[in-house]
DNA sequence: TTAACTTGTAACTGAATCGATTACATGTTT
DNA sequence: AAACATGTAATCGATTCAGTTACAAGTTAA
C-alpha cells in the first residue's frame, strides 16, 4: 500500500508554477518536467483548481497560484488532490462478531487510535506551505 | 486508498487470544469473531508468528502470546502485518526532469517530508500496547 | 493405526485503484 | 480559419485486497 503520487505531483505542479510565473506553464510544459502525461497533469490541475488553489482558463495556457506561497498549506495540496478520505487512513473489518466480547467492542477501541495517528501524519503537512518548499528548492539551486 | 484491514484484524486477533486464554482460540473460532474465512486468519497468524508475537504449532489448535501484553506495541502488530514499507507511505514519481529546476530537486525536497509524517503517524502506535486495547474492551464490558 | 481435527500454504477470483494513453469536445488567440 | 490550449471520458495493464477452495502435513485420541 502506497498513497498515491497525485500529491508529489501536485506538490510539483504548483512550485513549478511559482518557479516559471514569468513563463506560462502549460500542462504540456509540466508534464515535461513532471515526466508523465499532460493529460494526468491536467486532471491533478482540475482538482487543483476546484480546490481553489490556481486559477486556469480553459484554452488559456498556463495557470496562477490563487494565493500567496505561504497561504498555501501542503495540506491543502494533499486535500485537493484526494489521496486519502478522511478517517479512512486505516481501514477496519466490518461486522465483527457481536456476541464475542472482542467483536463488540473493537471497531470502537481501534477508532479513535487510528484517527490519531492519521491526525498526526496530517498535521505535520499542516505546519508546512509551499512557501518552505519553493525555498528548498531555491537553496538547493544556489549551492551548486 | 487505505491501509489493509490486516492491521485492525491483527489487533482484534491478539487481543483475542488473550481474553479467550483459558480455552484454545482455533483459527475457526477467531475468524467467527472477526467474521472472516479462516483461512485469512491463518494468512495474518501466520506473520504474527513470523515476527515473534504468537507461539503457533502446526496441527494444535490456539496460539499464544510470546510476550506479555504490555510488551507488545501496535507498532510491533503493524510491522508484523507488513500493511506499509519502510518509507514508502507516500509515493513520489520518479524520473522527474533533471534539466528542470523543480525536477531536479523536487525529490530530495519531498521526501524527508514523507518521512517526517510517516513517523509522526508511527509514533502513535510506538505508544500504544496491547494492554491498552485489552484494558479499554474491558472497561466497555464492565460498563454494560 | 486410523479418524478427526488442526495449521500452513498455494492458487484462483472479483473488485478497486493507480498511472498512462488516446481521443475528442470546447475554448482562445492570431 | 488554423493552431494551440484546457477539460474530460474511455480504455488499458499492473497491482493490491479480501475471500474462497483445496490440500499437504502435523497432532490427538479412540
Amino acid at each position: 500500500m502506497s498513497i498515491s503520487s497525485r500529491f508529489a505531483v501536485g506538490i510539483h505542479i504548483l512550485a513549478l508554477i511559482d518557479l516559471n510565473k514569468e513563463t506560462a506553464s502549460s500542462s504540456e510544459f509540466i508534464a515535461g518536467s513532471v515526466n508523465t502525461n499532460a493529460a494526468v497533469i491536467r486532471k491533478i490541475m482540475g482538482m487543483l483548481k476546484k480546490a481553489g488553489l490556481i486559477d486556469v482558463q480553459p484554452g488559456v495556457a498556463g495557470a496562477k497560484l490563487s494565493r500567496e506561497l505561504s497561504e498555501i498549506t501542503l495540506f491543502d495540496i494533499y486535500k485537493a488532490v484526494n489521496v486519502v478520505e478522511e478517517n479512512e487512513l486505516f481501514s477496519i473489518h466490518d461486522q465483527p462478531h457481536p456476541d464475542c466480547v472482542v467483536g463488540k467492542n473493537i471497531q470502537s477501541t481501534i477508532e479513535p487510535i487510528f484517527m490519531a495517528a492519521q491526525s498526526a501524519m496530517e498535521k505535520v503537512f499542516q505546519n508546512l506551505t509551499l512557501e518552505d518548499i519553493v525555498k528548498d528548492i531555491e537553496a538547493k539551486e544556489q549551492v551548486q
